[in-house]
RNA sequence: GGUCGGAUGGCCGAGAGGCGAGGCUCGGGACUGCAAAUCCCGCUACACGGGUUCAAAUCCCGUUCCGACCUCCA
C-alpha cells in the first residue's frame, strides 16, 4: 500500500511489469551545497527503493541532475566560475553527501545537458500535436489549455492561478504557458534547435529523460512537495501532451522544518550535511532523517538530532554485545511486524517501534542468556536496520583495520584497570576508566566480564 | 484571492471512533566498590468552541494560529 499524491489517497501497489519496478526521482537542480532537505528526500526515497527490493521486485531507479538553469547561470557569476563547472562542483557535493548517507546508487543519473537531442525530439512532436508553439523568438511554449489534464496534481484552477508580477506575455498565447525551451540571449550557454539557438527550460529534461531511460509509462514519480507546482504538474503536461501515459503514482516527501518554516538560505549554512555529520556521524544523521514518515514534516533542532543519535547507539550496542554471544547475525530475518508496518505506506515510525521491541527483549534476553531468544531478536533488529539503510555492521575495510588497532589499545588499558581493581586500587582504576572516557570509550562492568564502546 | 498541509505530553514523533505507539528527558526500584549498561514501575497529551455517537485525539460544523505552493526567463 503507498500514497499517490494525485488520487490523494493510500491505495495498493501493482507495478506495471510484474516484478519489475520503474522509478523517476526529481534529483537536485546542482546550484548550492547539499542541505538536509535534500537528503532526507533522498534517504525517503533510497528507503521505498530497498522495501520494494525486500519485496522482490526488480527496481530501476532514474534520478536526473539538472545541471542547467537560470539559478546556476547567476551563480556562476557570482562564483566567478564556468556555469558547468559550478554544476559539476555541486553535483560532486551531492554524489558525496549521498555515498555519506548510504543511499544506494541509482540505477542510472542521466544529466540534463547530455539530453538535448531526446528534449528536441519531444518539443518538436509536442508541436506536432499542436500542444506547443514556437513564437519566433527562439523560445518554445507549451499551451496549457489545450491539455484537459493541467492541474489535476495540485487540483488547482487554472483561472485562479496568480500570474507572476513579472510575466512576460509578448510572445505567450496565455500568460499561463510555460517555456518548454529558452531562446538564447547573449553570454548564456545555448544549443542548436529548428527554432534557433537556446537552452532548456526547467521542466522539459524530466520529461525528455524519464521517457528515454523508463518509457511512456513507468509506475513511480517522486520528489519533494514544492515541486508538485509547478515543476511536475509541468512535466505531466509535457509528457501526456505527447501521448506518454507518464507516471502511474506520485509521491512526495515533506521538508525539514525549523521553526516550522521550511530550510531557507538563511538556515541553509547550518543545515548543510557536511556541518552536521560534524555533530553526528553519518549513519546517525541517516537514522534522523529517515526516522519521521516520509509524509510529514520533520522538524530540525540540534537536541532531536542528538537524541536520535543517543537512541541509534542503543541499538548498535545491543548488536555488538550480541555480536559477542553468537556466531552469526543474518540480516535477512525481518519480524512479520516490522513489514506490516512496512507495507503500510511505509510507516517507518511503527516499524521502529517493533524494533524498540525487539531491542528490550533482546536485552531481557541477553542478560538471561537465553540463545535462542537472543538470535531471534538480534537477528530482526540488523535485518530492519539493513532496510532503513543503518546496517552498522556494514564497514569499510579501513574502518576495520583502524577498529583492530583501537580495539588492542582499549584491551591494553582494561587490563591495567582490571589489575588496579583486583588490589582496590579504585583511585587508579577510576582515573583510567575516566580517562578512556575523555577519549570518548566508555567502559562497562558486566557479570561476563569487562565491554567497552566507542561513543 | 486559489490550492494544499499542519496544531498531540518537557522534547521528538505515530495513530485516525472504543484497550493511552515508540524514543529521549524526568522520578522511583533492581543490579553495582562507584559508575555505566540493562531491566522493571511511574509522570506529564491530543489548538479552541459547538455537534454526532453508548463511546471522539480520531467523524461533522465553525473559529484561531502556523506553514507551503501559485511558473523562473523584465
Amino acid at each position: 500500500m503507498l500514497y499517490d499524491t494525485r488520487a490523494r489517497e493510500i491505495s495498493k501497489f501493482i507495478p506495471i511489469k510484474n516484478n519489475q519496478v520503474s522509478i523517476y526521482l526529481c534529483g537536485p537542480t546542482v546550484q548550492s551545497s547539499p542541505h538536509i532537505g535534500h537528503v532526507r528526500s533522498a534517504v525517503n526515497f533510497d528507503i521505498l527503493r530497498r522495501w520494494l527490493n525486500e519485496l522482490g521486485y526488480k527496481v530501476s531507479l532514474v534520478r536526473n541532475v539538472t545541471d542547467i538553469d537560470d539559478k546556476i547561470l547567476n551563480k556562476a557569476v557570482v562564483e566567478k566560475l564556468e556555469w558547468f563547472e559550478l554544476a559539476y562542483k555541486y553535483e560532486r557535493e551531492f554524489t558525496n553527501a549521498y555515498q555519506l548517507l548510504n543511499v544506494l546508487p541509482p540505477t542510472y543519473e542521466p544529466r540534463a545537458t547530455g539530453h538535448i537531442t531526446q528534449m528536441i525530439e519531444l518539443m518538436e512532436k509536442l508541436i506536432e500535436n499542436c500542444k506547443a508553439y514556437a513564437p519566433g523568438n527562439g523560445d518554445v511554449y507549451l499551451s496549457v489549455r489545450s491539455l484537459d489534464s493541467y492541474l489535476t496534481l495540485s487540483r488547482q484552477n487554472i483561472d485562479d492561478l496568480q500570474s507572476a508580477a513579472d510575466a512576460d506575455d509578448r510572445f505567450k498565447k496565455d500568460v499561463r504557458d510555460f517555456a518548454l525551451w529558452k531562446g538564447a540571449k547573449p553570454g548564456e550557454p545555448s544549443w542548436p534547435t529548428p527554432w534557433g539557438p537556446g537552452r532548456p527550460g526547467w521542466h522539459l529534461e524530466c520529461s525528455a529523460m524519464a521517457f528515454a531511460y523508463l518509457g511512456e509509462s513507468f509506475d513511480i514519480h517522486g520528489g519533494g512537495l514544492d515541486l508538485i507546482f509547478p515543476h511536475h504538474e509541468n512535466e505531466i503536461a509535457q509528457s501526456e501532451a505527447a501521448g506518454y501515459g507518464f507516471a502511474k503514482r506520485w509521491m512526495h516527501n515533506a521538508w525539514v522544518t525549523q521553526s516550522g518554516e521550511k530550510m531557507s538560505k538563511s538556515l541553509g549554512n547550518t543545515m548543510q550535511v557536511t556541518e552536521l555529520i560534524k555533530q553526528v556521524r553519518p549513519i546517525e544523521l541517516r537514522w534522523y532523517l529517515g526516522s519521521a514518515h516520509y509524509r510529514s514534516m520533520l522538524e530540525f533542532s540540534p537536541n532531536a538530532l542528538q537524541e536520535s543519535a543517543v537512541a541509534f547507539t542503543r541499538l548498535e550496542n545491543f548488536l555488538n554485545r550480541a555480536k559477542e554471544i553468537l556466531e552469526n547475525i543474518s540480516d535477512n530475518q525481518l519480524s512479520a511486524e516490522f513489514s506490516s508496518a512496512m507495507n503500510n505506506d511505509l510507516a517507518v515510525p511503527e516499524a521502529i517501534a517493533t524494533i524498540y521491541e525487539d531491542l528490550r527483549l533482546g536485552n531481557v534476553a541477553l542478560q538471561e542468556s537465553n540463545k535462542t531468544e537472543l538470535q531471534i531478536r538480534a537477528n530482526a533488529i540488523r535485518s530492519a536496520l539493513r532496510i532503513l539503510g543503518v546496517d552498522p555492521f556494514t564497514a569499510t575495510k579501513s574502518d576495520a583495520r583502524n577498529q583492530e588497532t583501537l580495539s588492542g589499545l582499549v584491551k591494553l588499558a582494561i587490563a591495567e584497570r582490571k589489575a588496579a581493581r583486583e588490589r582496590k586500587d579504585f583511585v587508579t582504576s577510576d582515573e583510567i576508566r575516566d580517562k578512556l572516557a575523555n577519549l570518548g570509550i566508555t567502559i562497562e562492568d558486566t557479570p561476563n566480564g569487562v565491554r567497552w564502546i566507542q561513543n
